[in-house]
DNA sequence: TTGGGAGTGAGAACGAGTCCTATTCTATGG
DNA sequence: CCATAGAATAGGACTCGTTCTCACTCCCAA
């Protein structure tokens, strides 16, 4: 598995929030963070574990959804729905920077993009409702750049 | 079934596009279309089901899946999923009005609201990124007004 | 009226996610 | 360093929403 200094980064913050809940460690759990460290876009639980699998390094499904939950709990990774079967999952970057998704309804493509005016928005609105928003997630369905010309 | 002016108005309204569209009738397509037409607020296709068999009028399972696709796909209903298992069915109103979904993490109620704000940031990034944007879907999660407090 | 294609129903099949239980491992205090 | 209690894990059975299959029925244009 290859470790990029940012990935790392993120996997010891990981491990340390975790550990400081009071949580043991564990094999599984390493795996999972590591595997996930390694990633630049949103897997499924399935796919984690073909992946881990694949490197030879076995994990009980449930231990993946536990891991998951877990860390989406402490707001690790973030959970996302794009309307296909199954749940991704992604790193939640420790600055706050995140993205969100556009289903390409031709392509089939998921394209990430941000938009502070966006976030700016859902900030005001939960402001204005009283709402103590702690995550929002955005799906845009439709025809991404190169589909819509 | 109570049929409201405004239900029959989306009721008809839906009957003539799919019928401009070439589709046949059919008893399903019906009892579907008029049980959607009498709800408030969203339903899984298990609860159509269940209803439609409460009202005496049994539907087969596929039928129900194969007309909210059918439905979903010309826009008259929309598909919103909020995380737990099942996807729910809502009607599209032809004016476009519409609204979104906080997920509250504590009582776990589902809060409607709706932001002509957020609309507009929407609108304003789509047409930034290229998008051709025909749906969209936002999920907030976080603590309701009532538990906020 | 009739033929062919669209629509339907019932149940099997599928797949993501959860549950259960025995086993292994981690951290702590003696 | 060892014992121990409780946390973490494996894996397989299970649940349940959704899709598939296929025989059958119904609609509608000719």
């Amino acid at each position: 598995m290859v470790k990029t200094a940012t990935t790392q980064v993120w996997a010891d913050h990981a491990r340390s929030v975790l550990e400081r809940a009071g949580h043991h460690r564990g094999g599984a759990r390493d795996a999972v963070i590591d595997l996930l460290a390694a990633q630049r876009c949103a897997l499924s639980a399935l796919e984690i574990e073909d992946a881990l699998r694949a490197a030879d390094r076995r994990v009980g499904r449930a231990s993946i959804y536990r891991v998951l939950e877990l860390l989406a709990h402490h707001r690790l990774i973030q959970r996302i729905e794009l309307g296909d079967a199954a749940a991704r999952y992604e790193l939640a970057a420790p600055d706050g920077d995140h993205h969100h998704h556009l289903l390409c309804e031709r392509c089939h493509r998921v394209v990430p993009f941000n938009d502070p005016g966006l976030e700016r928005s859902i900030e005001r609105l939960s402001g204005r409702l009283g709402f103590a928003v702690a995550e929002h997630d955005v799906v845009l369905h439709g025809a991404c750049a190169h589909c819509a010309r």
